[in-house]
RNA sequence: CGGGGUGUAGCCUAGUGGCUAAGGCGUCUGCUUUGGGAGCAGAAGAUCGGGGGUUCGAGUCCCUCCACCCCGACCA
């Protein structure tokens, strides 16, 4: 490709209004075009870079079986609402109406139609096991997009999904993914981890995140440093070894006042005792699924009425995990969306925001949930639903009881590991990846059976595996850059070599043969991008710095002096200590595909083959 | 959805009630220059996000709508 025709230009300054790294120099560097919030346009050089990135996920997938398939973007709103998504799902889900009157979905992800294909063509044993997949467009109208391309609502993902007769195939299936995705990952040269996970409106039961570590991220992962334990999970799952408390005998329950304390930090101080005595209440509105067959009419309707509020219980010194509430919650009804209390709505059910407590606050619209420290320990402090009072002696089936009793609280950094004990560490991160064990949800709401040897209908075994690619690749430019621009690493690179013709106006032999290298690269086979511009040669360092492509070919008339093309890798510091590297120029194109052939070495060497581990 | 911020030429900015909206980058023309975003001369490019209002006068103040960014809620 020669520059002089490309379309996209780079620019000096970083636009404004971009805080994430990788979104300032994918812009920069003439990738990505901004169309709206979380939209984005793939220039010449972002689209090249999608589809190394594409093709490393096709190798993989194909690698461990998978089916290149392509399901549709546009589907009908039958399939969501066979699946019951259509009800549970909220505003996330773009949703339309077509000519004829028909609703429709535009694609969130894609079991359904997944659900559609197996229905009509997997029956028997004989036909499984499989596993399809395919790169597509998903639309989630995300309610914050930013950091460029980290967190969009129209974005292209790698999704497969597999098909299994057995448990132990899916197991099997579930595996070769998490194995197949370190591999994907150590090629784009993006360290990950995998961590345990929450399933979300996945549905399933196992589901593991690749998560890459970093500022950018917004997840919170915990995990043990110990290489033998190797625990790791997302915050939301996270579990940790929690204190037992000791069982006193139970004292009466007495109000003290405490005037002003409406903090769990203030009550302890005030009465002198560690907040861990104390129990912290914290109150949600949870919205209910919508039951099926609604209409959104009805639906709309019931925005008002299918609300409850939730009361937390748990110690003073803990942390609530919201989605271990949820979870909680959702063992005795679909919750479609958790959101703090106001102020009235706490009074609402008599209770006294800051003096709160779970006595007395047992109605038709309020549930009660209690972390099982709450039940394990006795004699709490806890608001008395009076201002300016709380109460001592506050005990777990004596004074109050839970509707739902589980773990609610929020793991976090210096914790004991679930596992062996030991403090884990944290970090933020971004999920690049993840694999869920579906099970049999899909197959039995979408009519997916199969036949097995014995004769008998059995609902197929699925799972879903799913890689952001544009999240993937501004992941990559995150952790391969530095104070001039990009480095790409080969195997994702746009082009594997850039070439710079340096040549002034009066030096016509310089030009003319850094053409023709140009030509026999491409006559190789070798991906290189030539920039012909008439342009000064510090001009194209900078450009050539800014884009990263990882091996630099300079041609002028210094060069053709020092014995003919001065080659060079990007990142790679010209310092005075290392000298310069020239080739000649009838050697160039071999030389090149050798380098080629040796980057691609480095990383097909730093590819692992990691073990699955729950 | 709540809080905060920003909208001025393709991009980055200045302009804080008063003359024809200013500069840099980029673009175009010419000359000159050619190993780390050169120099000179010239040119084009803006209904100052939209609408409404206050005022003799609004890019500037007020109202309203919209868009984008950041924080939170949210999503994963």
């Amino acid at each position: 490709m020669k520059m002089s025709r490309l379309i996209g230009q780079t620019r000096k300054e970083a636009p404004a209004g971009t805080s994430a790294r990788s979104h300032e120099l994918l812009l920069r560097g003439a990738y990505i075009h901004q169309v709206a919030a979380g939209i984005f346009s793939y220039l010449p050089l972002g689209q090249r870079l999608m589809q190394k990135i594409s093709a490393i996920l096709r190798r993989e997938i194909e690698a461990i079986g998978g089916q290149e398939v392509n399901m549709p973007v546009a589907q009908p709103a039958d399939l969501w609402q066979q699946s019951g998504r259509w009800y549970k799902i909220g505003a996330e889900m773009s949703r339309f109406i077509d000519r004829k009157g028909h609703d429709m979905a535009l694609a969130m992800t894609h079991e359904e139609t997944t659900g559609d294909l197996v229905h009509q063509f997997i029956q028997s044993y004989r036909d499984l096991p499989r596993l399809i997949y395919h790169l597509q467009t998903k639309w989630r109208d995300d309610p914050r997009p930013r950091a460029g391309l980290i967190r969009v609502r129209e974005f292209v993902m790698k999704d497969s999904y597999s098909l299994d007769s057995s448990w132990e195939g899916l197991e099997q299936q579930y595996r070769n993914h998490y194995s197949a995705y370190f591999r994907i990952f150590d090629r784009c040269g993006l360290p990950v981890m995998a961590v345990l996970s929450d399933t979300g409106m996945m549905g399933g039961s196992i589901a593991h995140e690749f998560m890459y570590p970093g500022e950018v991220g917004e997840d919170t992962i915990l995990f043990c440093p110990d290489k033998d334990c190797g625990y790791s999970a997302n915050r939301q799952v996270a579990k940790f070894q929690k204190p037992v408390p000791v069982k006193e005998p139970l004292s009466p329950l007495e109000e003290v006042a405490t005037p002003n304390c409406k903090s769990i930090a203030e009550v302890s101080q005030f009465l002198r005792v560690e907040p861990n005595h104390c129990a912290k209440m914290v109150f949600f509105v949870a919205s209910l699924t919508y039951p099926e067959g609604q209409t959104r009419k009805q639906q709309q309707t019931q925005e008002q009425n299918g609300q409850k509020l939730v009361a937390a219980v748990l110690p003073g010194n803990m942390e609530l995990n919201e989605t271990k509430l949820t979870t909680l919650l959702n063992s005795l009804f679909g919750v479609r969306e958790l959101r703090p209390a106001e102020e009235a709505e706490i009074a609402a059910a008599g209770a006294v925001a800051g003096y709160a407590s779970p006595v007395g606050l047992q109605t038709e619209d309020c549930i009660v949930v209690a972390d099982e420290l709450i039940i394990a320990g006795s004699n709490w402090i806890g608001g008395a639903n009076k201002e300016g009072f709380h109460v001592r002696g506050l005990n777990y089936g004596r004074d109050f009881e839970a509707q739902q009793v589980g773990d609610i609280c929020a793991a976090a950094a210096e914790h004991p590991c679930p596992n062996c004990g030991k403090k884990m560490e944290s970090t933020k991160a971004v999920e690049v990846g993840n694999i869920f064990q579906l099970g049999t949800f899909y197959s039995e709401a979408m009519d997916c059976y199969f036949t097995d040897e014995s004769g008998q209908e059995k609902p197929i075994i699925m799972g879903s595996y799913g890689i952001g690619v544009g999240r993937l690749a501004a992941c990559i430019a995150e952790q391969h850059n530095d104070e001039d621009g990009l480095i790409w690493p080969i195997s994702v690179a746009p082009y594997q070599v850039h070439l710079l013709s340096l040549a002034g106006a009066k030096e016509p032999e310089a030009e003319k043969v850094a053409q023709q290298i140009y030509r026999d690269l491409q006559a190789a086979g070798i991906e290189v991008l030539f920039d012909d511009r008439e342009e000064r040669p510090g001009f194209k360092f900078k450009d050539a710095d800014l884009i990263g492509i990882p091996i630099r070919l300079m041609i002028g008339k210094r060069s053709l002096e020092n014995g003919g093309v001065e080659y060079r890798l990007r990142g790679r510091k010209q310092g005075k200590e290392t000298p310069k590297t020239f080739w000649p120029v009838a050697d160039v194109v071999n030389r090149t595909g050798m380098e080629i052939a040796r980057l691609e070495e480095e990383i097909q060497s730093a590819v692992r083959n990691v073990e699955y581990r729950a």
